[in-house]
DNA sequence: GGATCACCTTGATGCAGGTCAAGCGTTCAT
DNA sequence: ATGAACGCTTGACCTGCATCAAGGTGATCC
């Protein structure tokens, strides 16, 4: 996979034309980290926006006390270190492979020059800014006005396709601490849901929700 | 106080150049809303930038349930809805006035006009939303790894001024809601800190911290 | 093959912080 | 002045979720 393909797939360039994602890919570095690996630390200053291609990726932020909090998981298409690149500062989080990746790596030097000169690229990395701060909010409400139940429930709608089957990126104790929530209580807030028949767990990643009106009541705190 | 005034003790424009400032306050429309006005609504399209000149607003998500979170306390300088019009997305909020405010309402077609051909303008305020991503994952941080205490520490540290004087802004309640606690243990946190000699309450607005170490010590988790 | 390790599940127990309730001081309207 | 409304504090109680502990199930590696 070059950086060509990488790139055009990334929902964050998007709707740059196709002209000026060639001019981003002509900039890009091609990086590939196994599993484990740790791609940039907490108040490291970020080497520039890191484009993935295939694999996954989990940005964390680590406490004093030891606890971490998954902020975000990255996988094909999407980006990370985005916001420290463009706002100067360091970055606020960990980044660590889950699943081999393959990325590409748009330098802070270069992308900020071309930031300078290029206005229809700013422009769009804008839009890409704001929804990454209207998914934050998102993330934050559901955490503040919610309960676990209703965490799960809302995750579960969000991911779950036409056909109302989730598929699980990752391991559940990593979604655990995404919803804020240790693993034991997301393995049994999964089990009251099936034995109340509003899903069926089809295998060790994939579920269907059977009764989405029901899962909705949850997220809603009616549950 | 007039929308050049306003504009020009504006953080996210404060590296704006003077000559785009008066642009600015140009096209911006002088408000004046008083205590207990709702200014907007969550999903209301959003009205433009409203830039806040003095008073105090607040910007707060409401759960079904009836349980509400402040997600930001707007005084002089400050500026609400950015996100919502830069991103092209309804309100994800509601917006209400605490203490009578004068803002300056820079219209959603107006500032989108500007930014499509301004480029320096945009430049300033991707540095401005990047803050914003900046200071939400502070927020969530805050929320998800730190305690009660934990909290309310880092916050007293956040504001206090040189002499260690710390001024809240507002009511006492809406401090809890923004930390995510109630007005109940808000208190009593308080208290606990007074009594273990790490501060001391000069009225019933202001008070004085003695002892940063020991709050900075419950503040990275060794409380 | 079996030893080790990581992940998941389930049960028992504990605690931080929410909820409910009462009392006090201020503000504001009549 | 007086009552009503509101904010803050403090106490007593309760609950949702974390923590601790134990056992099951693949993987991976000698």
């Amino acid at each position: 996979m070059d950086t060509i393909a990488i790139i055009d797939r990334c929902r964050l360039f998007a709707r740059v034309n196709p002209e000026r994602r060639l001019r981003l890919s002509s900039i890009a570095v091609k990086q590939a980290f196994v599993r484990g690996r740790i791609i940039f630390r907490q108040d490291d200053p970020p080497p520039g926006i890191y484009v993935v291609g295939n694999g996954l990726v989990r940005v964390y932020k680590l406490a004093p006390s030891g606890k971490e909090h998954i902020l975000h998981l990255a996988g094909p298409g999407q980006t990370f270190a985005e916001v420290a690149v463009m706002g100067q500062f360091n970055c606020p989080a960990f980044a660590e492979v889950i699943d081999d990746v393959e990325v590409a790596l748009l330098p802070t030097e270069l992308i900020s020059g071309l930031l300078r000169t290029d206005h229809q690229l700013c422009l769009e990395l804008l839009i890409g800014m704001s929804t990454w701060v209207h998914h934050l909010t998102g993330l934050l409400e559901d955490i503040v006005l919610r309960d676990a139940a209703g965490r799960v429930a809302r995750h579960l709608l969000n991911c779950a396709g036409e056909s109302g089957v989730v598929v699980l990126p990752g391991l559940k104790k990593h979604l655990a601490s995404h919803l804020n929530l240790t693993s034991e209580t997301l393995s049994r807030t999964l089990r009251r849901f099936t034995d109340s028949g509003w899903m069926e767990s089809l295998d060790d990643q994939r579920m269907r929700i059977t009764d989405a009106a029901s899962l909705q009541a949850v997220c809603d705190g009616m549950g």
